[in-house]
DNA sequence: AGCACGCCGACT
DNA sequence: GTCGGCGTGCTC
């Protein structure tokens, strides 16, 4: 018997699969994800590594493979959790196990490695001189090279040496043996936590909030684990609940996770979690540079801290004893890794929760489809909260046809009725957001004339235009003056569209000069900290109306905003994916979500063109239940997640014509696998692309090769094969298939496969 | 990352 | 010829 094992360094050349032999007295001993010390290299010197699978036959010079030395004892615990979860993973999501690995294991990244290593000069300048004036003489160009540098400059940083000068290892050695300089180590173990004193508040929780807190806590205490998905309106007190279940948890020696969208992660929340907890709150955010990021699980691991807050990375801090995990706004799409493997966080907590013990807790105003979904059919206990938890009434919602106000002779952006109530809004010193439902597109430029659109050259996208006077590309950052002639036919009719948050800010100046406004979208926000800056200085009332995209719906709370316009309710809608009517609902109950939250009560305009649309008119009615309705119902008859699964395989590659081939085959391949699925291959019914198995049951189809909607980026061409299936595990059936056949067929070499469940 | 191997100039 | 520095390549 042979084990593949990943060898416990973290160096690229090293990122691959050792196999060794198992000794017969490990045999029946050894499981995937267990640690084990192997001899490596020539020396045989003895390290850590981890076991990924276990196999009869062998596929290396078997006289070169070696034997494990033996399974360690202690010390191994969490680890070993972790890793077997990284090999569901793996075998749930695709790609390698090493990419598995390193999303589930702290490991210390090279930036940290920069910051601890240095070389410090021992010798004083004479002896120094002397010493390089030696090197030279005996011709040995390495210390030399060193030397200088280091008369130089008497402390380096590790990494400079050896990538810019050149030197190696052994040259660094020999010059320690010789006392000449000395290798440092920094150990630095900060903790950004700063230290604030433990109160004991008295919260008095609405019915609905002990509801909830009583029904966990008669399930903890009864040993029950299950997940729970609390479907709370905005301002509805999630977060006083999941401090009370985490107390709970805690009380009993055990550990919390809480996952929270980054863009979430704000000041406010994370105080409330320290006066909480105290400084047994550790908090993990992409501010925190990769050595902070290793010292935070590190103090999880020695026991130091019983909660931790972070985002989607967080849920594998090495806890030795996990007792629940929480995912606030479990709708939100940064929950799915956007690299392989691309996990959802959601499925993999659970997972988590399952083999340690632990309980989930799902939270959200807007519950995404699957949970629900998955809620409905008893998967998961399900609570409504459906008052707000300090009797706030909810926003008055109204939709305006933007149609009409056209017919009117209102051509502005702005309707009316948002006019007249910025109007009131300002004359009493309230607040108001006007949120434009698109990404930061500032307008794209084309041609009156023939309909020409001027195109990034390297991607597929149309260039925006900025205010500086240039055409930007956004995604690959290429830029070009503006045109003032049609590059196609010459015409000088140029046009621009306009529809930017830009230009939303330039409009409402114009039409109420008195107002202060602050925009906030991805180009006011590319500094760090920006962000924290615009929304602060909006909450000290710095500014009258704040204009932006995405980004300010979600967070913070504005107790003075009394006003909340939408201002492109339908740009969402035709995305032309099947989410994107989830997505425009979640956007637009947000939104309205955010008028109102202090002692005055809000409203909210939608502008849309498509009034009737069941999205819009059930969120401008906030009736999540009437949504979910008609929304299961399309995915039922489309057969789209979570009624049915769906794989999405990427392929990308430089050479067309290649890839092209290339998804052809793939899919005939993946054809091939369904009919030998099925069975006989019995093809009934009118399409060909879905296979039934014998008994006439639907097993699974194939859609494509389509555009995945941008056909290049970066000078790299893309294309997508969805396969739809009614389990699961038909789909990670094939999905293994697949990666072998592209491992075995060369032809595939130079293009790039990834693997997308129930894609996002 | 660590280790050995082999190349190449320097020196007995 | 041999010695030692230094880059390179491999590690199951």
């Amino acid at each position: 018997m042979f084990a593949d094992v990943i060898v416990d360094i973290q160096h690229e050349k090293l990122d691959k699969i050792f196999q060794y032999r198992i000794p017969a007295s490990m045999e029946d001993r050894l499981e995937p994800g267990m640690e084990v010390l192997v001899p490596f290299g020539k020396g045989n010197r003895q390290i850590k590594g981890y076991v990924t699978g276990i196999s009869e036959t062998c596929d290396y010079d078997l006289s070169k493979v070696k034997e494990i030395i033996e399974i360690p004892e202690r010390g191994m615990e969490i680890e070993a959790k972790l890793v077997a979860l990284a090999a569901w993973m793996k075998a749930n999501y695709g790609g390698t196990m090493i990419q598995s690995l390193k999303t589930v294991l702290p490991i210390k990244q090279k930036e940290n490695a920069k910051v601890k290593k240095r070389l410090r000069l021992l010798l004083d300048e004479e002896t120094g001189k002397r010493q390089l004036h030696y090197y030279l003489e005996k011709n040995q160009k390495a210390r030399a090279r060193l030397m200088a540098a280091l008369l130089d400059d008497h402390l380096l940083e590790y990494e400079l040496v050896t990538k810019k000068l050149n030197i190696t290892m052994p040259v660094i050695r020999a010059l320690e043996e010789q006392g000449v300089l000395a290798v440092e180590t920094e150990q630095v173990f900060r903790t950004p936590v700063k230290q604030t004193e433990q109160k004991a508040q008295q919260i008095t929780y609405t019915p609905e909030q002990q509801n909830v807190i009583e029904c966990f806590r008669q399930d903890y205490t009864e040993g029950l684990r299950k997940t729970y998905l609390i479907h709370g309106v905005t301002g509805s007190g999630k977060t006083e609940v999941y401090m009370e279940m985490i107390r709970t948890v805690v009380d009993q020696g055990k550990q919390a996770i809480v996952l929270i969208p980054e863009i979430a992660l704000t000041y406010q929340t994370v105080m409330r979690f320290y006066r909480r907890f105290g400084n047994r709150v550790a908090i993990m955010n992409s501010r925190l540079s990769a050595g902070e990021r290793y010292d935070q699980m590190m103090r999880a691991k020695a026991g130091q801290v019983d909660v931790m807050i972070g985002p989607r990375s967080a849920l594998f801090t090495p806890f030795p004893d996990l007792g629940l995990i929480v995912i606030d706004e479990e709708h939100e799409p940064t929950y799915k890794s956007e690299q392989t493997p691309r996990y959802h966080a959601r499925e993999t907590a659970i997972r988590r929760a399952e083999t340690e013990g632990a309980s989930v807790v799902l939270g959200s105003a807007t519950p995404s489809m699957e949970a629900m979904y998955r809620a409905k059919r008893g998967e998961y206990v399900l609570f409504e909260m459906k008052n707000r938890s300090r009797m706030q009434q909810m926003a008055e919602v109204y939709t305006v046809d933007m149609r009409e106000e056209l017919k009117n002779g209102n051509r502005s952006i702005l309707s009316i009725k948002l006019k007249e109530l910025m109007e009131d809004r300002l004359e009493k010193g309230e607040q108001i957001m006007l949120f434009l439902n698109r990404r930061g597109y500032s307008g794209f430029i084309s041609c009156r004339e023939c309909g020409h659109v001027v195109k990034c050259p390297h991607c597929d996208v149309s260039l925006s235009v900025h205010r500086d006077g240039k055409m930007r590309c956004h995604y690959c950052g290429y830029e070009q003056p503006k045109i003032t002639v049609c590059p196609e036919c010459g015409s000088r009719y140029i046009g621009e569209f306009r529809a930017g948050t830009q230009q939303i800010e330039d409009m409402v100046r114009e039409t109420f000069p008195q107002a202060r406004v602050l925009r906030m979208d991805m180009d006011t926000t590319r500094q760090k900290d920006a962000h924290e800056k615009i929304l602060s200085a909006f909450a000290n009332e710095e500014a009258d109306v704040l204009v932006g995209t995405q980004m300010i719906v979600k967070g913070h709370d504005f107790p003075n905003v009394t006003l909340v316009g939408v201002l492109a309710a339908d740009m969402s809608l035709y995305t032309g994916d099947y989410r994107s009517g989830e997505r425009t609902f979640q956007l637009l109950t947000q939104a309205a979500g955010r008028a109102g939250r202090g002692e005055r009560p809000g409203e909210a305009v939608i502008q849309t063109y498509d009034p009737s649309h069941y999205a819009i008119e059930t969120a401008a009615k906030q009736d999540y239940k009437a949504f979910y309705e008609e929304e299961i119902r399309y995915r039922e008859l489309m057969g789209y997640p979570p009624a049915e699964q769906l794989l999405a395989v990427f392929v990308s590659g430089e050479d067309e014509a290649l890839l092209e081939k290339g998804c052809h085959y793939l899919r005939e391949y993946i054809l091939r696998v369904i009919r030998h699925l099925s069975g006989a291959g019995s093809i009934k019914g009118g399409s060909p692309d879905v296979q039934t198995d014998r008994t006439g049951a639907y097993a699974a189809g194939v859609i494509g090769p389509a555009s995945p909607g941008i056909d290049k980026i970066k000078d790299v061409y893309r294309r997508v094969i969805y396969v739809k299936a009614e389990r699961y595990d038909i789909l990670v059936g094939i999905k293994d298939r697949v990666e072998k056949y592209i491992e075995i067929n060369s032809g595939f070499d130079r293009m790039r496969i990834q693997f997308d469940f129930n894609p996002m």
